[in-house]
DNA sequence: TTGAAAGCGCTAACAC
DNA sequence: GTGTTAGCGCTTTCAA
């Protein structure tokens, strides 16, 4: 015990240690200072016409490092009428694998302008989603980040509007007025045709997913207008569908097959993924044989089947940074309906680069 | 505007709307029930002994609706002197796929207790660390849960000592005291293994990683002692080594197959995810020709490979759970050292069943 | 340049 | 049964 204290260099850098149960107060640095608790209050704060003498800070300094204090977030909270916390509601976003992203995002965001995130992971849950919204309301949050771990439409809990919220990866039909951030899946879905239209093919497939949602039809719609925009017309035989798995895709291997198509778009990733078995079994090359393009840009994934996938990824960070931003305000809000944000194409080795005739 | 008033039904459903910059106290409620704030306060709080008349409770109950009171959890913190937050710091959590599952997890238990998730993503950054542990420390956390998203040895920072904490999928070696939560690596790695054996396999390859880790070690561990139940002379030609990703294990094929194995043991999923290609170009067939197993159970790709992938989950949700249950002081402290975690067998189609002879 | 005191919203003795 | 009152740790006038 003794012993350790040999190698105490500079005391004041070793708080006294404190009762965790109790910890370090304003008033007991004043004291220790021998100043008030205002005097404190003022240094901490580093008040611009804070006119304090010089070793009057020193003196308050000292005994802060000395009792190791930290001040009382809480406190300060309730003086302040304001809270530094951000809440995030999520259906599952921890769930899935790569939505979790938005999360990262958020709390990026948040904390670059001071905000904390309480976060709550409702699994769709209704009554867990009533706490967790009622949990954050009493620690009189800034504002809620409603999330879902798919973009989708959504009902906006009534409690929701207790406070300032914006809608993420989701947005409500029946609510026009609330804000919302979502991916931009039309111009996602011109991109991910983009990239085979560069690769010179011109017959090109896309198989769509059987379930409905905004994707399905907005990534069908980048389709057409990556294709007209190329005075190519739209035929409805080339659009196929299949449920947006391996399985959905190593399925629509045949019927992709007699399309007689040279390039191929796929809903999303893990499609693309079951295709590429089904397109081996038939002892066809990628890109060589048939272009593949994904969707969602799934790390684990498209990065590393053979040969990597040449995708468009969701932008989850980006969705949960611009749902704080909003929030805030700290984005110039644009007209009506929501901000969408821009899928960004990935282009890695499934479509052969094409060498101009 | 008017005209919404139609349909106010129960006039007791519907708040009087309030002023979000000043939300309705504790005082105003007393006021309009015409009684005092302890007597609100007490029927707030359902307290055992609380003999309040029932009129009297009614009263408050109604202005409480009324006015749609939302109680302000940080001035009942401050009294109280204790907070109701558990902190949750991770080098990464979110950014990896399924190891958000450790959030997850976390979350689902604190609230269980009563304690929300204050989280904060560090990204490795030393610097914004000791933020976050400084920030969870002035909202006065029950305890912060350091957590990293492989399994590793770390080092505790400084500020963290401040707190209760718990390191979770992660350990210190400097500071054998510290209470930790991590996969059991040798029992998961037994448990493939013995999936394989089990399959009727009795010389089985084993791909281990070439990264560093105490899921190298402890697999391999696992491996021979499965081996060794069974009196299987450990034979360290059939351990391999490689990146552990899908290129790593389709990069191992070739000396796989010198190893004349009717069986092997991947290191994780991905590996694995690489292997089928490479024994697919091979023309062999899994599980007929060589069984597989893997390692961490990663749903998007284990679960749809073709065939699906056995392997060994790892209990990140559980990690995560176990680790609140640990610094709540809910959970016997077992001995000394990390608790482990078991990492349960996820049997699908990589391995044909032994019918037995 | 600094201190005294009020008060943020709530709980908990302790009266009545 | 219910009200009064004293703080919890902090910020912020207002005086001195």
């Amino acid at each position: 015990m003794i012993s350790q204290e040999k190698n105490s260099g500079s005391a004041a850098d070793i708080p006294i240690t404190t009762d965790r149960a109790h910890p370090v107060t304003l008033r007991e640095v004043a004291e220790a200072a021998g100043v008030s608790t205002a005097t404190v209050s003022l240094v901490i704060n580093k008040k611009k016409n804070a006119r304090i003498a010089d070793d009057t800070r020193q003196r308050v300094q000292e005994a802060i490092q000395l009792l190791g204090y930290r001040p009382n977030a809480m406190a300060k909270n309730l003086v302040s009428g304001t809270s530094k916390f951000i809440g995030l509601v999520a259906d599952g976003v921890a769930t899935t694998p790569f939505a979790g992203q938005i999360i990262h995002g958020a709390q990026d965001e948040a904390w670059k302008h001071g905000y904390a995130l309480l976060i709550a992971n409702t699994e769709g849950n209704v009554d867990l989603e009533r706490d967790a919204i009622a949990m954050m309301l009493e620690y009189k949050v800034r504002g809620i980040l409603y999330s879902t771990w798919f973009h989708r439409a959504t009902e906006v809990p009534e409690t929701l509007r207790e406070s300032d919220f914006v809608l993420v990866n989701c947005f409500s039909p029946d609510s026009p007025a609330s804000r919302a951030v979502v991916p931009d899946e039309a111009q996602g879905g011109k991109s991910a045709t983009e990239i085979l239209l560069r690769g010179g093919h011109r017959r090109i497939a896309f198989i769509n997913t059987t379930t409905p949602a905004p994707a399905k039809d907005g990534r069908l719609e980048g389709y057409r207008e990556a294709l007209e925009a190329e005075g190519i017309a739209f035929d409805p035989e080339l659009v196929m569908e299949a449920y947006p798995d391996q399985e959905g895709g190593y399925g629509a291997t045949e019927e992709l097959l007699k399309l007689n198509v040279s390039a191929v778009y796929c809903y999303n990733d893990r499609m693309a993924m079951g295709l590429y078995d089904g397109l081996r079994e038939h002892g066809l090359a990628i890109p060589e044989d048939m272009a593949v393009v994904g969707f969602d840009n799934q790390e684990v994934i498209a990065a590393h089947l053979r040969p990597p996938l040449s995708t468009v990824s969701l932008p989850h960070y980006e969705l949960g940074a611009a749902g704080v931003r909003m929030l805030l305000g700290l984005d110039q809000a644009a007209g009506d309906g929501p901000v969408k944000i821009a899928c960004p194409a990935v282009e890695r080795a499934s479509v052969a680069v094409h060498t101009a005739a």
